[in-house]
DNA sequence: TATATTGTTTGTATTTTTGCGAACTACAAA
DNA sequence: TTTGTAGTTCGCAAAAATACAAACAATATA
């Protein structure tokens, strides 16, 4: 992990910004994810058999693939003994929605002739 | 791969979105390629090797990266011997953005009650 | 107490990702 | 012909992701 010796004309490390909007792109990067979150958004009851129905793999994927939308904080789970109701993380998905906006706003072509 | 035996009210499979959608955002989620992404939109050329420069990983790394984003669609680069010029692929990106952008207002919460 | 329901966790296997150094390619210049 | 420049590809290693079946946990019910 080399750094820059002095100057940091470069910035040679990623920023809070970078990570961030890598940690949520790659939690949506795989489809059962992308469906999870679809589904969540539409139901009104979202519980793990319902999402497990909704999907094509077993039900420890599905376990998995929630951990991981939960790890990323996209989605948060709450038991209701003996199910446990999924529901969309408002506040993160919000927050990863600006930061994908900003980031496409920044990375609209600004050169002329872009590449031919 | 257990599939819906009849009727199809589930779609126990992925739709052509998800995993297109999932596919762009695999390739965003890792800094290295954020910050790529980034790199190439503010600069008028974009050489591997001012690209390399920006980043805290060795040129093999770099050039990986830079084929995932390649393969993904989401760049391209052309040969100027003894140099390559990369850039972003407009065409594909903006039609990643738009995926996104849907993705987003069909998350947007519906539900009064989303998760108390 | 035994059984059923609903998910999670564990164990295991396979594949993919990430990263690097070293070797290689392709050309230009000395 | 040798050297230099600019990247890619190869070979390897370690880690992470994907997937499943089987075992488990926690409660409710018979």
């Amino acid at each position: 992990m080399k750094r820059k010796e002095i100057g940091m004309e470069n910035q040679k490390t990623y920023n809070e910004q970078q990570e961030k909007l890598a940690r949520f792109a790659k939690a949506l990067g795989h489809p059962a994810r992308i469906a999870v979150m679809q589904f969540l958004a539409k139901q009104e009851q979202c519980y793990f058999g319902d999402i497990h129905e909704e999907l094509p793999i077993a039900k420890a994927t599905v376990s998995q693939h929630l951990s991981e939308l939960k790890d990323a904080g996209l989605i948060q789970g709450t038991i209701e003994m003996p199910k446990v109701k999924y529901c969309i993380n408002q506040e993160n998905w919000q927050q990863a929605q600006e930061l994908f906006c900003d980031f496409f706003e920044q990375t609209i072509c600004k050169k002329i002739d872009c590449c031919e």
